[in-house]
DNA sequence: GCCAACGTTGGC
DNA sequence: GCCAACGTTGGC
């Protein structure tokens, strides 16, 4: 999951309380469909800071509760506040993640260098995906880099 | 700040 | 249903 630190970083989420937060906001229908229809309670995140300086990932989170309309689509105050959705027929969902460790900052240009993460979602060519699934194979092969 | 890539909108 | 125009993302 793609998070711009100066929104939330690791080190913000960390300090929350509960160390949670509602993954709000998001309004790309992929995105979406992968929080609402595939994330599980306890399953494992790569927490990536995108749109910074040194973009890559910054630690792993867990999915603490599973998608639910996402309250900011109702606040016509809210700057992701979503005029066709109605509270009968919402629109955008989000699940709530859980800080589980910092981790070294692993840079997206040393991802780039490993072959065996080559075919990796968000290693495409024009992928913008905010929320991308990870192959299990990679996920191992990334946390024994971390 | 630039720009490639992609998603969404809306007229037709 | 097509597609041009526009908006957004995000690395560089």
């Amino acid at each position: 999951m793609k998070s711009e630190p100066s929104e939330m970083s690791i080190d913000s989420l960390a300090t929350l309380p509960g160390q949670t937060v509602a993954w709000d906001g998001v309004r790309n229908y992929q995105a979406r469909n992968f929080m609402r229809n595939q994330m599980q309670i306890g399953d494992l995140v790569f927490f990536y800071h995108s749109s910074c300086p040194q973009p890559g990932i910054a630690g792993i989170v867990q999915v603490s509760r599973l998608a639910y309309p996402d309250a900011t689509q109702f606040d016509p105050n809210s700057k992701y506040f979503d005029p066709r959705s109605s509270l009968e027929n919402p629109r955008w969902f989000n699940v709530e993640v859980t800080f589980l460790k910092k981790t070294r900052l692993l840079p997206l240009q040393e991802l780039r260098t490993y072959p065996e993460l080559t075919s990796m979602r968000i290693l495409q060519k024009g992928n913008r995906l905010s929320i991308t699934p990870v192959d299990p194979n990679e996920w191992e092969f990334i946390s024994k880099k971390l």
